[in-house]
DNA sequence: CTTTCATTTCGATATATAACGAAATGTAAT
DNA sequence: ATTACATTTCGTTATATATCGAAATGAAAG
């Protein structure tokens, strides 16, 4: 029940879901979440944490940067499943679409410190 | 995006969780839920009108008191899957198991008022 | 119409959460 | 080694949430 409680929790927030939303359509690091959300980076690396915390997001090292991805190979099929619910849900709502359009936009290389 | 996070919202408190896992079982008055949550009545009020909120569950009179169920019949497709999904996710979870069985040995003209 | 009683609303409080900027961390390049 | 820089952690603050008991509401019964 915990753990169920944790995965929504972290899905209850409307950063987060943007996030996910975000994630579902390419892996981003923080400094390009933090340019589309327009938030503080250390208030997205939190966010972050809380998403990796309940299993929804893994991430990785990549030379400078934390890649981060959705965990569509979670062992908890309540993560899956929401993972997987969530683009159905999303694909026609449009408070998402001006980040999707962003993300094809933003450069790691330029934005990050630039 | 906001009613999609409000409905994960009503979902990510283990209280609510166990509302909704025991309206599964059926038909619920609020005196019944306090007796088995062990809350104040007034909290239990609250966390239900955060699920009638979400659109998780309804209410109806019934002579001296209000029946809370399961929306099942909601038209938003969120709310369907996620009750539907709710069950198959908690069905071999113990932490529901102890409020199923008290479930079926609470009675509302006893515990109520009594 | 007054009493009873299930439920809701109100007011208060303690804890949790979201947000920020600054400082710490750790790694890659000079 | 030292610098540069993406990210995390820390400390703070404002808002949200969960909880309670008491008071208000409203409907059924006497």
């Amino acid at each position: 029940m915990k753990q169920l409680s944790k995965i929504f929790k972290a899905m209850s927030d409307t950063n987060r879901l943007r996030i996910l939303r975000m994630l579902y359509h390419r892996p981003l690091c923080v400094c390009e979440m933090r340019e589309i959300l327009q938030l503080a980076v250390s208030t997205v690396s939190a966010h972050l944490s809380i998403l990796k915390e309940a299993d929804l997001i893994i991430d990785e090292k990549d030379n400078k940067w934390v890649n981060y991805s959705l965990n569509t190979n979670s062992q908890n099929p309540v993560v899956k499943k929401m993972l997987t619910m969530l683009v159905n849900w999303t694909e026609n709502d449009t408070d998402f679409a001006g980040d999707l359009e962003k993300i094809n936009t933003v450069d790691r290389n330029t934005i990050c410190g630039g």
